[in-house]
DNA sequence: ACATCTGATAACAAGCTTGCTATCATGCCG
DNA sequence: CGGCATGATAGCAAGCTTGTTATCAGATGT
């Protein structure tokens, strides 16, 4: 078996999104990903473990888990938390389809370290606060 | 009794929200309100009954009454069918406590038809697409 | 070897939104 | 008046997120 027959995680992803199935869980869990990354991001920087930040986040240590794995679409009130207590900013700009997402345009100008996650209907931008 | 005897609905209001059940209950729906006015300034907007936009939207008719009357918050699903069904953009700029609202001021600079909703944790702007 | 910390996961109850059908009161028009 | 469209609402099942406890494997340090 030579080296070029080893797939990237990339060609794997896009194996699996060719799965109806598999797309419509991957795109309905956009946001969640997003969140996860960010809450991840932010607690390594911060070298806290799981059960630290969930404690002040008034959480037990199994929901941020949750949380991390980025399966389940965290509802406004947990982004709210999560922006409170952290110190982290949260815009979720749902617009139309064929329109280019005018506030993400406007605020990538202004900085560069920002995640976007974008899906058909959806586009999902987090910046760090 | 006087004229003045009468109250305002918005000291009606006010009353109310002094109390703590009340007053948590109108925070936790301050998005489904935005969503709702939105919403039902479209339709008329388009001279539309509710099953007409029901049946655009995909859903029936009292799913979309329950939308209008504003009592439960939206998943981000529901907010993503609307985005992309009507020519409408949501934006929701959850942010920490202490600071200014970045977003809602960015774009209240470009946009004078906005309408904004915003509780202790989370500013909510909606504006016409 | 032992104890400890860490993160992942299963299992369950509770709360909420969604989606649906059926129904009701109201207003409008022929 | 009778017929029809409209919007509100009750009642129900289904699906999802939240919150909890218990447990497990792996790494780390004593």
């Amino acid at each position: 078996m030579k080296l070029t027959d080893l797939k990237t995680s990339e060609q794997v992803l896009a194996e699996e999104l060719r799965d109806p199935d598999f797309k419509r869980e991957w795109d309905r869990t956009a946001l969640a990903r997003a969140v996860a990354l960010k809450v991840l991001t932010y607690r390594t920087e911060h070298a806290l473990s799981q059960r630290d930040l969930a404690k002040q986040l008034g959480m037990t240590q199994p929901q941020l888990a949750r949380l991390e794995a980025g399966e389940h679409n965290p509802t406004i009130d947990t982004l709210a938390r999560l922006a409170q207590t952290l110190d982290i900013e949260f815009a979720i700009d749902v617009h139309p389809h064929q329109r280019p997402p005018r506030l993400l345009s406007a605020r990538a100008r202004g900085k560069n370290t920002i995640v976007s996650y974008r899906t058909d209907t959806a586009a999902v931008l987090l910046a760090a606060g």
